[in-house]
DNA sequence: GTCTATATTTTGATAGAC
DNA sequence: GTCTATCAAAATATAGAC
């Protein structure tokens, strides 16, 4: 394992901070408090207050990315590959708690990266849609509005942050595993 | 209709501009400015940005609480409780789509009001859990973790307002059936 | 790599005229 | 009910010593 930057330490506590109340509302007093040393110090590292949220969020931005182009090539069916991608988010969310609340709620306060990230947004929500498509098309899935259907489950999956802190009792494959049940067979019986 | 007073439209300007960029990154100059008039203007009408807040969040959340209260009392079974529960955040949602936004991502940003909206929230949250505990124990739903069932459910519900505004082509009856089946009975064929 | 000192801008809020 | 003028505090960021 590689040693942490001193950058890299500085975006970690950030995001956790980010996380709690916020990217606005956090100074770069609070930062630099929680790292022990002064708000100009900080600059010795990072660029702005900026650099931060943007490498925050277009990392795990990509990331998400990847992982999508990944499962698209898999010669897994509909159901298969709608397993994959929880698998994806509940990986990616518990490796980076508090950089998924950035990604999910300050994407807004990127600046030049702002148009890059929703192009990337935009693009998985499409391969989304293109798979619950596929699903429908094939009979593998019942045929409702596609829309309504991956709102509901991408919904809950960019939500995991909030909940994968609360459940280190729950092992997280069972959680995978238990999450893929409801969300694709529902919890009628 | 009674007439919307001053200080209502300065709340609803003002939980518009929240959801946009969230309650620390909206400026009372940017609330006037979208008022037609000056800052200092606006403490004619209001105390504090911090009590527009309050207001905002802590009305909605009463509303939940109250909408809780009917759907305990009703003599439906859980699957039916569930579905009258859909419904509340569908209509409540719909009803004040920016304000819902407060509610969920600037919750932390209370002060004295903090503590209550939490007990609201974590008591919500205790009625929704006996629902599923009790439709479990009578065998209309899957005995799976309830925890889980909860927060998928429960988090897509709290993400309406996110959607409903891109969805005004689907019907909001029409939305809250096709979120009622794929909820309760899953994408499954 | 961290510090002190400081520049500059922006913030929520108040006082008092109209 | 709105305005102008203004305050005090807090913000991001830079310069230069150690």
């Amino acid at each position: 394992m590689k040693k942490e930057t001193r950058q890299e330490e500085i975006v970690r506590i950030a995001a956790r901070l980010f996380k709690e109340k916020g990217y606005s509302a956090v100074t770069m007093r609070d930062l630099a408090s929680e790292m022990g040393i002064k708000a100009a110090s900080l600059y010795n590292h990072i660029n702005s207050k900026q650099d931060i949220l943007d490498m925050i969020i277009i990392t795990l931005a990509e990331a998400f990315t990847e992982g999508m182009k990944q499962i698209q090539s898999s010669p897994e069916d509909c159901i298969g590959k709608l397993k994959q991608i929880i698998e994806l988010h509940v990986k990616l969310s518990s490796q980076n708690i508090y950089g998924m609340a950035s990604l999910n709620n300050d994407w807004m306060h990127l600046k030049e990266k702002r148009d890059y990230y929703k192009k990337l947004r935009s693009n998985y929500e499409d391969d989304f849609r293109a798979i619950l498509e596929e699903g429908i098309a094939s009979g593998e899935i019942i045929n409702q509005n596609p829309e309504v259907m991956m709102f509901s489950i991408l919904t809950t999956l960019r939500s995991l942050y909030i909940w994968i802190p609360k459940k280190e009792d729950l092992n997280l494959m069972e959680f995978s595993t238990a999450l893929n049940q409801i969300l694709i067979k529902g919890i009628n019986k």
